[in-house]
DNA sequence: TGTTAGCACTCTGTTTCCTTGAGTGCTAAA
DNA sequence: TTTAGCACTCAAGGAAACAGAGTGCTAACA
């Protein structure tokens, strides 16, 4: 257990290696004024934490530097409430003022201004098509073999995907299967479209369609990849200017990973409610191995519909911007409950 | 002018330093057992060629390395005509060879490809809009104050926008303005989308409509961003695997370029027609002043559409990915012009 | 018994100096 | 005109020296 004394040194020491990225001494935390004891005393405290495991050295006579556990401690223990300073709620704030229309935007905004706020990267998971339903099927022929089905989901949301047309079936039956599916599918939610459509549709469709076999096959391909969330980012080269990436390899590891939407995907999707705070090794990926993501859910009428984070080096400022995800995940998930209320009570 | 022999002795001194990036001697050359005549010589010849301003050196007493006139003049005279190997070819063909029903696709398959075949980072500006013609317009409800607009291009491009319909504007005025555009509208370019309606749409507008300036505030925001063409890249990171980019703040500069869709616009639009090399300072832009780019256009039916670009070193291999941007470009040429009469003749 | 001053020791980073090697330019001979 | 030879230059790399920040330990102190 941890003495008041050590929580306070541990508490001085974390705080000035997130603000200066170097190594901290004894004699420089005997330096605060807030200190009273000398830096012997520190001395002794500092070999305490070490063999705890809560800071390391560098090198045999380098200054500590928190280790992962410690950050760890840090966070679970050491945070103050989060608060906000004036400036940041007001930024946040007239982001949601204008009212913008679409939820793309929307959250492509967010995602600029978490990283302006920052200057880390920030990431958003597009919000899950999974409560998302459909509002109407269209399918408009461009040439004698091909076609543009268009979904609109309630949201607003439009999937578009450009479909060949066997020539066996004919443009009468195809408007047909549009009729069908706009009466069986409507309200369906995207993510279960596809499924829907093969088990409920299929009876109707052989009642009514000549060349079932054909039509069938053609709906194959369909409704495949409407439930890929997106992934926005914000800021994305920030990261580079930390210290941590002043080695080019590093860099090209972790851009790259960001350009794997399916990874990426994973990391966001957070096991615990809340704000979660995944702290270097804790992320599985090799390119994040320095880096620390917070995360945040964002909701929609109490159903969670995609998560924010932000990107950082592990010694990044924990207080601030865990305040600032909780307050934007706040505001996202009202400004988006009020939209969708609009769109629902119709 | 350049004699016979120092024609010679660039090439060779530029193929060897576009391979080894390090600095080139006159003893590397004479080396060479097409090389006849002594190292003294050549260095004689290297010495009038360094004059001329075709290379340079590091230091006082290092080897030469290509002024940009240098590569200019190798890139002018020193080429072979483009040829690729057996390899190069059956991969972009097997590209081509599955058909892909989305242009989209299509465009971001050669991205990668390209990327690839070369380890550069390719860039591919999207198919103009600029030919492409409305074939239908949409707008679908969601709530009594919104809804989404969307419009189907002849080459199965879709477009959708999200819109506030003032409270005062009913849902039949709506349909008759849905109506009315896909009449007049209907074959319009989408670039000139907006200014054919505001012209030729006021005056049946305001015979039909009651609230006439509310739906016409209404349809302002619409149809503006539908002439920006999309940037699509292929291999991002490649390029920072080049010892030129050994230093993270040239890459920050790079990849922020790289976010900037309109700066990135500018440079793919190549002042001459067919294959463009533009070399260091030959580009504007400051984070591309060690990089060349090479741009290559591709048409349907003889029209423009965008292009293709490679960027690497200053040190990039101009004659294989000369010869690839190409190749790729006419079977791209090709592939869409097809695609493009299936649907027109229709 | 906890705290502190003092001191020897350790390690990093920087500077300086030296050496090596690749390369040049010039001169004079072939 | 070409080439061999030679003096010269510069960058890169390594060894040595030094300064500075920090530690751990001991002994004295309150």
């Amino acid at each position: 257990m941890l003495t008041e004394r050590q929580l306070f040194i541990l508490q001085i020491l974390i705080d000035d290696y997130i603000r200066t990225a170097e190594a901290v001494g004894s004699r420089t935390i005997s330096k605060r004024k807030e200190v009273t004891f000398s830096s012997a005393t520190i001395r002794n405290e500092l070999a305490d934490l070490e063999d705890m495991g809560y800071i390391e050295k560098t090198h045999s006579s380098s200054g500590r530097v928190p280790s992962e556990k410690g950050y760890r401690f840090y966070v679970d223990n050491l945070l103050s409430p989060p608060v906000l300073s004036n400036n940041d709620v007001k930024d946040i704030h007239s982001l949601f003022a204008e009212k913008m229309v679409e939820v793309e935007k929307v959250i492509q905004q967010s995602a600029k201004i978490l990283s302006e706020l920052t200057q880390y990267t920030s990431i958003i998971l597009g919000p899950e098509v999974f409560e998302t339903k459909l509002r109407q099927v269209q399918i408009i022929p461009l040439s004698k073999e091909t076609a543009v089905v268009i979904l609109v989901a309630d949201s607003g949301h439009v999937e578009n995907q450009t479909i060949t047309i066997p020539p066996s079936v004919s443009m009468s039956d195809i408007e047909k299967v549009v009729n069908i599916m706009n009466e069986r599918l409507k309200d369906i939610p995207l993510v279960s479209l596809k499924s829907t459509m093969m088990q409920e549709m299929a009876t109707v469709l052989k009642k009514h369609i000549e060349n079932y076999n054909q039509v069938n096959t053609m709906l194959d391909n369909l409704f495949l990849y409407t439930n890929a969330e997106k992934v926005y980012y914000g800021g994305k080269t920030n990261i580079l200017a930390q210290p941590e990436f002043k080695d080019v390899e590093k860099v090209r590891l972790l851009l790259n990973t960001f350009e794997q939407d399916d990874l990426m995907y994973n990391i966001l999707r957070p096991e615990k409610k809340g704000i979660e705070v995944r702290i270097g090794q804790e992320n599985d990926l090799e390119a994040m191995q320095e880096c620390s993501i917070i995360t945040a859910d964002y909701f929609i009428e109490g159903k969670r519909m995609g998560s924010l984070a932000l990107l950082g080096p592990t010694r990044m400022e924990y207080h601030r911007s865990m305040s600032l995800l909780g307050f934007l995940a706040n505001d996202l998930t009202s400004t988006l409950t009020e939209r969708y209320r609009s769109f629902k009570h119709w």
